[in-house]
RNA sequence: GGGGUGGUAGCUCAAUUGGGAGAGCGCCUCGGUCGCAUCGAGGAGGUUGUGAGUUCGAUCCUCAUCCACUCCA
């Protein structure tokens, strides 16, 4: 049976056999969750479903999830290769229930697809259940013990621990007991003291994990209102089984990248061994090309940063053992990705259309490491020959460390290069500085405390009778009155609250937009109506002291309900109190005309760029928006003015904005219409479109008229007219990852206050054009320096440098033309001072005419040229900037005689107020007081009097 | 999120307690050669990432900021 089949069977058996829907694997780069470096598990799509907060339109699905298991907490990295067995990316089968059947089926079906479908020898088979846990107060699983029991004799039913058979999503969150099946590749004994022992040969092929309790806050453990079933086979391993052999990798997942990996590097064939290191570098080169290609293929590519760094060090290792273990020096990587399409194509097809692009940025990957490898050689080079200096031979932890963490030379490879060289390497003390970078990189680490409702808050409030947060109000915003349904502290439900922490406040219906699809939340205030009070003692009008104010800080959306956070800043809140719910309008405002925006942007980068333009993430922000896409290159100037015009284009032509809810299969039909790749849309989808009404568009979905309009499947909020955004202008572009770019924009205020920066900016350079030099020079220093720092647009930007680079050039040449003539008017007085000077061996000392440090210095030198045994120092005051240079030389004769330009310099400044100092033969000096320039004059010729000066002729 | 290193001529990089910004390659001009990736002579090219501070004086020291590389989580 290939791989292929076994994978096609298990889909196929829990659609037809047991009614499951087959659902495809989501990408391996989970965008909606920010906790998750990659996708782990086959459960984390499903995650909402257990959490609560979502459903899905069947309760029963099978799916086989591609999963990475590198960087995060589940990190595979570091063993792959040394066994068979670990993958950083690989496939994990699954079939789940969610609410629908539980125990009984899930090992029924197990044991049935194993025996009967694999046909697997039963004999072969073992199966832990969960042995209980007396200080968690669990009991043993017994009911899932006796199911195993009606096939298993009892002693190949085994318990097992907390660690191996209880399921925990992470410190919080959905939970429970878990069953795994074993299975004994050697047969013909009793292997039961093998299992779950780390023994090559007995390994786990299956898991079944029955959720049914949620870990609190607090770490106890509460049965949840729902069971789920979440199942997990990983696909390499049980294909392993399924073909007799001992190895995941002697399977047909993988001898076709082998394949390619002994055409591409020129290396003897894979042969198997577990010690041999050309075998070992053929597994981690194929596992990790396998994960490269997928996550490239989902939109991942190696970068500087969080998963794109994972990436990069993925890459690098499967690089590095190419070079060192296989011999190759070239880029090879990138031409390994047909043969993982090969393998995987079929059964996805966005590995299948996305090779080619996978295989480009890989190779790009490759090549910037050729060069971060090469300097790294340059700089072990330096190690290595401090190393052979020392008596110990042995490169010191702190070479070794530093070209780890600050060239990222990788640590075994400093090992390999050292023994090459007949050295060694301190690898205890790299480990302990390692371990210390480590603890420093903990150390500042904030403990972020967000409130949040937990399977059991929601299913408690549903108990209650709190019916779903009618949302209906959202998209105008309007103040409207609402019911308090429920105040929650975190950890439980309260009547009433005052000021003081944060807490979340559910009403029966709200006006507040909750964070979603990239745009922030609402900000706004929930006021207790006055109306309606009994029993004011007062009855003068005034509103009951309990009667409160909140302010909503942040409003987040827990399965049907959405929770409105903050605080209570006046009085009191209470459950069953009408509010009325304000939301904060100018915020408000600035979300909708910068989400509006970000459609007309998508829809322009598309016009402009090409249809390979892809969402890659966005954020709607009160102050600006965000925009991640796929693309090939940067954005030039020229088409972020395109850009920039198409979209202000729209923004005159003032087209209402239109949002319908429509279903879902018809609204994809519609040409040019953007989805988010990998996103999980409603059906019926609410469709936002500008330009053309979603009826009209959904009557003749095919034509070719809908490409100039933006439509986009969204649930945030926009305006009634893209003439509110008034201006729309770019503000930054740049790369985020390899293929994918980042601009970021403004709208309205802040829009039209950038254009009017700009073109205050213009004006100004226009106007320097007529000044005076000395006027020119210090304009140009303002101007660049305004250029840096006011927020101009990158369209502005570009064509505002060239013009100050000109006026730079303008004012270049002027300074040089007026340093020039100071320096040549310093020449002159000195040329003149030095033929007066004469034959005299006395030092030369000279008050000079408007020269700067550097005119000065080249005085020095001309006197000098025409002075050569003389002892020359030179002043001159500058009254407007209240200071004096002073400059001079001395030669050899004099600094043996004791008179050294450094101290010379020094006397001469302090008589003026300042001080100096510089080499023996040349020194410079300042003053702050030029009134005593003569008097500083003085000083230095005292000072070169007191000093000996031998006569010419006797030194010799 | 927390560290490390770097940013100097078009490119690769120097500049020793803070004291006159340099080299090689490339470029331009001239000379020599049948020709050359040969040789010789000369020349242009820099707000030392940006902004503050300390100082008589900052590429160098301090702080902030941007960018690049890199490590850890």
């Amino acid at each position: 049976m290939r791989a292929a089949d076994v994978r096609r069977h298990f889909i196929e058996f829990f659609v037809s056999r047991c009614g499951h829907t087959a659902v495809p694997s989501s990408p391996v780069v989970p965008y909606e969750d920010p906790t998750l470096l990659f996708t782990n598990a086959g459960m984390n799509q499903f995650k909402d479903v257990f959490l609560g907060r979502g459903t899905r339109p069947y309760t029963r699905a099978v799916d086989t999830q591609k999963c990475i298991r590198a960087g995060g907490k589940h990190n595979d990295l570091e063993d792959v290769g040394k066994d068979v067995y670990h993958h950083t990316f690989f496939e994990m089968l699954g079939n789940w229930s969610f609410g629908d059947y539980f125990k009984r089926e899930s090992i029924d079906w197990a044991w049935e697809l194993l025996t009967k479908v694999y046909g697997l020898d039963p004999a072969r088979l073992y199966a832990t259940y969960f042995g209980g846990h007396p200080g968690s107060a669990l009991e043993p699983d017994t009911e899932a013990r006796d199911l195993w029991r009606r096939y298993l004799p009892a002693e190949r039913v085994l318990p097992g621990s907390m660690k191996d058979n209880f399921w925990e999503m992470g410190d919080t969150g959905p939970c429970g007991p878990c069953s795994e099946i074993h299975f004994d590749r050697i047969g013909g004994r009793d292997a039961a003291t093998l299992v779950n022992s780390g023994d090559a040969d007995v390994l786990e092929i299956w898991n079944l994990v029955f959720i049914q309790f949620n870990r609190e806050q607090d770490g106890s453990l509460r049965p949840l209102p729902a069971k789920h079933v979440d199942t997990g086979m990983g696909l390499e391993r049980i294909v392993s089984v399924v073909q007799g052999k001992r190895s995941n990798y002697d399977t047909d997942l993988w001898s076709p990248i082998f394949a390619a990996i002994a055409r591409e590097t020129g290396a003897r064939p894979y042969s198997g061994s577990l010690t041999d290191h050309t075998d070992i570098a053929y597994r981690i080169i194929a596992d990790h090309i396998r994960c490269l290609t997928v996550a490239a293929c989902d939109g991942a590519a190696p970068g500087a940063e969080g998963r794109n760094y994972v990436l990069r060090r993925i890459l690098r290792r499967a690089a590095r053992h190419g070079r060192q273990t296989l011999g190759t020096s070239r880029p090879f990587l990138h031409a390994l990705v047909p043969a993982v399409v090969d393998t995987l194509g079929g059964a996805f097809p966005e590995i299948a259309s996305g090779a080619a692009a996978a295989a480009q940025t890989i190779l790009e990957e490759e090549k910037l490491f050729g060069r971060t490898l090469d300097r790294g050689l340059a700089l072990f080079a330096d190690a290595a020959q401090r190393a052979r200096e020392a008596p110990s031979r042995c490169i010191s932890a702190e070479d070794a460390f530093k070209l780890h963490d600050t060239w990222g030379f990788p640590i075994d490879l400093t090992e390999v290069m050292a023994s090459e060289h007949g050295l060694r390497v301190d690898d205890a003390g790299y480990r302990q500085l390692m371990e210390q970078a480590r603890e420093t990189s903990r150390a500042g680490k904030p403990g972020e405390t967000r409130l949040e409702l937990t399977p059991d808050a929601l299913a408690r409030l549903a108990h209650m009778g709190a019916r779903a947060t009618d949302a209906s109000d959202v998209h105008h915003g309007r103040p409207i009155r609402a019911r308090i349904v429920a105040i929650w502290n975190g950890t439980d439900f309260d009547a009433n609250a005052s000021a003081g922490p944060l807490v979340g406040v559910i009403l029966d219906q709200t006006n507040m937009y909750a964070e979603s699809g990239g745009q922030e939340a609402d900000t706004g205030e929930l006021r207790a109506q006055a109306t309606g009070a009994v029993g004011s003692a007062a009855g003068d009008g005034r509103p009951l002291a309990s009667h409160g104010t909140f302010e909503v800080s942040d409003v987040q959306r827990f399965g049907d309900y959405v929770m409105h956070i903050g605080t209570v800043t006046g009085g009191r809140i209470s459950v069953g109190e009408t509010v009325t719910c304000t939301v904060h309008r100018e915020r408000r405002d600035a979300l909708r005309a910068n989400h509006t925006a970000t459609h007309l942007l998508n829809w322009a980068l598309r016009e402009v760029v090409g249809d390979e333009v892809e969402q890659r993430g966005s954020l709607v922000s009160h102050d600006r928006l965000r925009f991640d896409y796929a693309a090939r290159g940067a954005l030039g100037a020229a088409d972020a003015a395109r850009v920039e015009g198409l979209v202000n284009a729209k923004i005159s032509s003032a087209l209402p904005v239109h949002a319908d809810l429509v279903p879902l299969a018809d609204a994809r039909a519609i040409k040019g219409l953007r989805a988010v790749f990998g996103e999980r849309y409603p059906d019926p989808v609410r469709l936002v479109s500008i330009g053309a009404t979603p009826a009209e568009m959904l009557a003749n979905p095919g034509s070719a008229a809908w490409r100039a309009v933006s439509a986009e499947f969204c649930g945030g909020t926009h305006l009634a007219s893209t003439s509110e955004a008034h201006r729309f202008v770019l503000a930054s572009e740049g790369a985020l990852s390899a293929g994918v770019r980042r601009v970021t924009a403004l709208t309205g205020g802040a829009a039209m206050a950038a254009d009017m920066a700009a073109a205050d900016l213009e004006r100004r350079i226009a106007a320097a054009g007529s000044l005076a030099a000395d006027e020119l020079l210090h304009e140009v220093n303002e101007i660049a320096r305004l250029e840096s720092s006011i927020g101009l647009g990158i369209v502005a930007r570009a064509r505002i440098a060239p013009q100050v680079a000109a006026l730079r050039e303008r004012a270049k040449s002027a300074r040089r033309e007026t340093s020039g003539a100071a320096r040549d008017a310093a020449v002159v007085q000195a040329r003149e001072l030095a033929e007066r000077h004469g034959a005299r061996t006395e030092a030369l000392v000279a008050v000079l005419d408007g020269a700067d440090a550097a005119a000065l210095m080249a005085a020095i030198d001309c006197a000098r040229a025409r002075l050569a045994h003389v002892p020359i120092l030179f002043l001159s005051p500058d009254a407007d900037a209240g200071k004096v240079a002073i400059a001079a030389t001395c030669p050899p004769a004099s600094i043996a005689a004791g008179l050294k330009a450094g101290d010379w310099v020094r006397a001469a400044a302090q008589a003026c107020g300042g001080s100096g100092g510089g080499k023996p033969d040349t020194a410079q000096a300042g003053g702050k007081d030029p009134a005593k320039v003569n008097h500083a004059a003085e000083a230095a010729r005292d000072m070169a009097a007191r000093t000996a000066t031998p006569a010419p002729g006797r030194a010799g």
